[in-house]
DNA sequence: TAGTGCGACTCTATCTTTAGAGTGACTATA
DNA sequence: TATAGTCACTCTAAAGATAGAGTCGCACTA
């Protein structure tokens, strides 16, 4: 767990991490619109100019960590050893137990993500950023997935891509709901994963499989 | 209450009072020589090299304070306003009430003096400091009295300073005592003064005052 | 429709802190 | 008495944060 950070880069991780914190509390009690930038730096013991240092965007303050999320996902899919399919390796990231969810036993992350999903649902701004987000990984997906097989460039490499990101985003909504509900995280990280694992079955075998 | 200060200088003064915290924690617990400056340093969050910036040595984290009561009694005797006495204005200056030690209800105040006085009394080297200090002191007190009257350059002035200086370090002393012994602020600000007056009451009257 | 204000975001100079290597005194130990 | 180690303190370059002014788009209002 002591990752054995120098004093410089720790101390960025801790103002980071505030600003994170402060701005989404603030998000949740006022909604991210009535939110300036300005209060949450000063709630934040920074200067306005810092936020900025470190989130390129407002929105950032929202997304970054599921921007990285993604990032990785299409990195990871990317370098995958030779004779995994694109497929296969998209699922094995996204079924991974990681993070928060993983290991919650004081309900600290679940709380954080129902959180995380009121603030989203109470702004259309960030809900067209979700948009983008996606639209983007599904993208860059569908490009990795093109370059393997040797088939003639049609739709299928992004219809495949965006049903992989469907299961991704099907599970992400499903964590929320449960989280909004109040099931802890242990329980939320186990249900969440298992129909997760049963929607990419469902994909590889052929919606032909989906019971009538 | 609230100085409206800027964000970077409200820091570094928070920075500053947090080393000295952590270091006279340390100092008081294991002396003031075992505690190197590197350890205050981590203990505090900053760079060793961010220690030396505020305090220009080790020391100083003990008498930072109190060199800067000194020259400020100093300061307040040179700037007196005409018709005022050296040793009238030395009077008022220490004996007006100030600091913590004004109003120190929940004992705070007086606990910090008593931690000084451990501090200082298990290091000669703080001691001899504290002598420096008040030898400084006493030095430019009687440079600023010589200059007040117009008597030949005797022993007269230093010896003045020096009984003035004394005075004030009883009192110190005294008010060391009291916090040691558990006595709680108020009553010991009350106490110091009262005392503090008495005797320079019996030094304006001449020491044949004194009861036989 | 022109004006006004707010708020996101940028830019530059300056201040503060850190990393890291180094010096010199002193201490303990062989 | 040589040797190694500890520690106070210094120095320089680079990183990080702040101040403060400014741009631009948008909403509201006269």
């Amino acid at each position: 767990m002591s990752e054995q950070l120098g004093l410089r880069e720790r101390k960025k991780l801790e103002t980071r991490q505030r600003i994170i914190d402060v701005a989404l509390a603030l998000f949740d009690k006022r909604g991210f619109e009535r939110v300036p930038v300005a209060e949450i730096a000063r709630a934040s013991d920074v200067s306005e100019a810092t936020v900025f240092n470190y989130f390129p965007s407002k929105e950032d303050l929202v997304y970054g960590g599921m921007q990285a999320y993604e990032d990785e996902l299409v990195a990871a899919v990317a370098a995958r050893p030779d004779g995994t399919s694109a497929v296969t390796a998209f699922r094995d990231f996204v079924l991974e137990p990681r993070g928060a969810l993983a290991a919650d036993d004081d309900g600290t992350a679940t709380a954080a993500v129902a959180r995380a999903a009121r603030i989203i649902a109470g702004s259309q701004t960030l809900q067209a950023r979700e948009q983008r987000i996606v639209d983007h990984a599904t993208d860059a997906l569908a490009e990795l997935i093109a370059r393997d097989g040797e088939a003639p460039p049609g739709l299928g490499p992004w219809v495949a891509a965006n049903a992989l990101m469907g299961v991704h985003r099907a599970m992400t909504r499903l964590a929320q709901r449960l989280a909004s509900e109040g099931h802890k995280g242990a329980e939320v990280g186990r249900t969440v994963r298992a129909q997760g694992a049963a929607a990419f079955a469902l994909l590889e075998k052929g919606l032909d499989a989906l019971p009538v």
